[in-house]
DNA sequence: GTCAAACATATTGTATGCAAGAACGATTAT
DNA sequence: ATAATCGTTCTTGCATACAATATGTTTGAC
């Protein structure tokens, strides 16, 4: 075989809970998806041990695994803490950037800025997802940014769920311009109070979410 | 059988890697680890995943699993999340708390005040655990709660150490006299900023830490 | 007719076995 | 004598087999 089985099928398992293929609430069968996945159900435990110490999953004793779905509340809370980690990765990048993460900072923003006119939200999502790194690498704490792309990750449907509210696009891309001009202006605390409010679910768009995610879960049942 | 040998493997792994009995750089055999609990590789590797994927653990494919060594470098970025995180959620307590929250608070305060009296650390560390956990709980966000309360895992044999040093414990504690003044007071922004810097290792506690690491380190060689 | 109990089946949890790769040592050649 | 290469051994990685429990169904009794 290859090197690492389980490396592989935690992020296709990881993917596939995440895009919605394996829906919340989903019974996820070991030997199904060993069958599915051509292993056996030893690497497929694994995966699943792994998912439920990060919280995707969650293992009943003796009755399986199932895909936890979260309710309103939480993905606010979620929401909620990722503000707070974003905007304090802000005020460390406009603290500490370098010449070259202002570079990457630009460049990323430019990126932005394409997709943005072409209208395509997927590619805007793709590159939006860049533009946040970016910020994380120019904060230089490693570990806040582990932090910041795991629920990054964690919070991706729901984040792309957001996006195909109208105008949202555009609203998003000008509000990254203001924050790059923050960092870059090296004002730490404007930096971070655009960020915070750039990505909390605040007034409207909290029930924009939840009223989607209604939908979604009319459309899975 | 019992009914879950995993988890409870789990936690005395974990808490040996975290009480030092698993020295950060030592490799963890899975056979030995097997023999000393009295149960199979199986839910050893298993364990092992877990702990890997929580960061705690490093598995080099076909080389074994080593305990991390976290370097002063990555141990001060994660106090500095944790001081923020430990921020907000004092900012939401000010704004959340209810009249229970209230009284819980100010009970583990006295346990704490009880505890720094008597000059006994460890029975302080494990007040000020209950102190910091009423506090979010009072912050009514349950996601931000189990952050917080990882990170304050992970963290906790740092923490220990800075206790130790002369008269933090005092000093720790007219601390916490602040913070529960502010967070009754409903002033979030005082909450936050006074936890920040309670957790926050700055100025002459970094090299504290850093020095304390560094004996420790010596020890061990 | 309905409810409860017991048995059967399916699925999780643990152990063991087998294969492949990495580390360490020995032997040989320069 | 030293270094390099080949081989052996130890350990990880995956698969399969076995054991235990939970759930569902069927049957019997009230």
């Amino acid at each position: 075989m290859a090197e690492n089985i389980v490396q592989g099928l935690r992020d296709k398992i990881e993917n596939g809970i995440v895009t919605g293929l394996f829906a919340p609430g989903e019974r996820l069968d070991e030997v199904q998806l060993a069958k599915r996945f051509g292993v056996s159900r030893t690497p497929i435990r694994e995966v699943l041990m792994q998912l439920s110490a990060i919280g995707l999953i969650e293992i009943r004793p003796r009755r399986g695994a199932v895909v936890v779905e979260p309710g309103p509340q939480r993905i606010y809370e979620m929401f909620e803490v990722m503000a707070e980690l974003e905007g304090m990765a802000g005020a460390l990048a406009a603290r500490r950037h370098t010449e070259e993460d202002r570079a990457d900072l630009l460049a990323a923003h430019d990126k932005c800025q394409q997709s943005s006119n072409s209208g395509d939200t997927d590619a805007y999502y793709y590159d939006n997802e860049l533009f946040h790194g970016a910020i994380y690498l120019a904060g230089h704490s490693a570990f806040l940014a582990e932090q910041c792309t795991t629920l990054h990750r964690r919070l991706r449907p729901y984040r792309r769920l957001q996006l195909r509210v109208r105008n949202r696009m555009k609203t998003s891309f000008s509000e990254h311009t203001g924050i790059v001009e923050a960092i870059l202006a090296g004002d730490a605390e404007a930096a971070r109070a655009l960020l915070r409010s750039h990505i909390a679910v605040q007034g409207d768009r909290f029930g924009d979410l939840v009223s989607t995610l209604a939908k979604r879960e009319a459309r899975t049942a």
